[in-house]
DNA sequence: ATTATCTATAGATCTATAGATAATGC
DNA sequence: ATTATCTATAGATCTATAGATAATGC
């Protein structure tokens, strides 16, 4: 047997990634993950056993990803607190240009099959817990201070991941449209520099 | 036979339209539809024939929907422009509220069977092709007088639209974290005038 | 006569495994 | 000896329809 780049194990893994995150759970089938990966579709059962724990390891790491991004974000404590949150609406946005079915494919499987929360919540939770309280202690300093408008820190959270995100869930259809004429990437660093244009706004005095 | 409130027609109409929001096409089975309905499986095929047809019914509906709200939004010409975003921003919303897994479900349709998107295109396109030329027009207007700082039309159109759905595209996934200890319309309440907030101040000088 | 309903079942599709065979690593 | 691979097929699930029967509207 030759040396391959990758072994069969990895190739069925990753054809299985690419159909769960376009069709979910349920519009994937494992005969046409066997299929895209060119292995016979015994070769999928005899390394992952079922189409669930196939779908588990996808899921997992896919869900790994989004709460390191989270406190990736809100690192580099040492900054001035506006200059930071333009980093993190920067960072985060240049995430998800490298993952951007992420957000649909999560946010579908978590709605369509709750059962799945709780893998979910357990990654995340935590983080929320810390990272929210934080800022908001921080936020409130800034108030104080005369700096920036009183704002909620989970707003604030949320106000960046709707702006950042949801160009990203919806872009495969508004792509149809054209409007976006030119080049995808000039579009993307447009959008990145209207969402921290917005946010500094709502903050700034 | 009694008279009853609802044909039986009707009745899988609706089971249906449960069904496929919350779990798509795949997800969703023609059987379990039928049971919910409380209708033998043959009934289901007797009305509509095939799943196909009947999610299509569906889907239908739900596409009108969405254009008739794009269209109604931007009615009300007699009024100056920066009230008339608020009006938009707020109607938006409510509509929203009243149809919290339409944007779930139409984005995940069309991502995940491409081959519907037709459908889609046909019903909005018109509507985008009239509404972000005329806006843009008078963007620029009040751009000259001094009014209001520069923005692309598609870009405020995208920034509304960004923060008045995601929340509710993440609702069921947040409210598991109970963050928003207290009433869910109080929550809502908030987010409106957050995204007001937020676009205003974006727009005005 | 036409429309609505049920039971039973065909036929398709999909997941999963058994069992045989080939390749690989000590 | 163990791991990887294939062919063949069982078994489950799901869509769809045939064919019989009951209800309804002229």
């Amino acid at each position: 047997m030759e040396i391959k780049d990758k072994s069969k194990e990895e190739i069925i893994l990753k054809a299985a990634e690419v159909e769960f995150m376009l069709k979910g759970f349920h519009g994937a089938k494992t005969t046409s993950i066997a299929k895209e990966a060119g292995v016979t579709h015994a070769m999928l059962h005899y390394y992952y056993r079922t189409k669930e724990n196939l779908f588990n390891k996808v899921f997992e790491t896919k869900v790994s990803l989004i709460s390191d991004i989270i406190v990736r974000s809100f690192a580099n404590s040492h900054m001035p607190l506006l200059e930071r949150v333009k980093l993190t609406i920067e960072s985060h946005f240049n995430f998800l240009v490298e993952n951007q079915e992420l957000p649909r494919f999560l946010i579908n499987e978590l709605i369509s099959q709750p059962e799945r929360r709780k893998i979910f919540e357990n990654k995340i939770e935590d983080v929320i817990g810390i990272v929210i309280p934080a800022l908001q202690k921080e936020l409130d300093d800034e108030v104080l201070k005369g700096n920036i408008r009183a704002i909620k820190a989970f707003d604030l959270i949320l106000d960046i991941v709707s702006l950042n995100v949801f160009v990203f869930v919806v872009f495969p259809i508004i792509t149809s449209f054209d409007s976006l004429s030119g080049n995808t990437s000039d579009f993307f660093e447009n959008r990145k520099q209207e969402n921290v244009e917005l946010i500094m706004r709502r903050l700034k005095k």
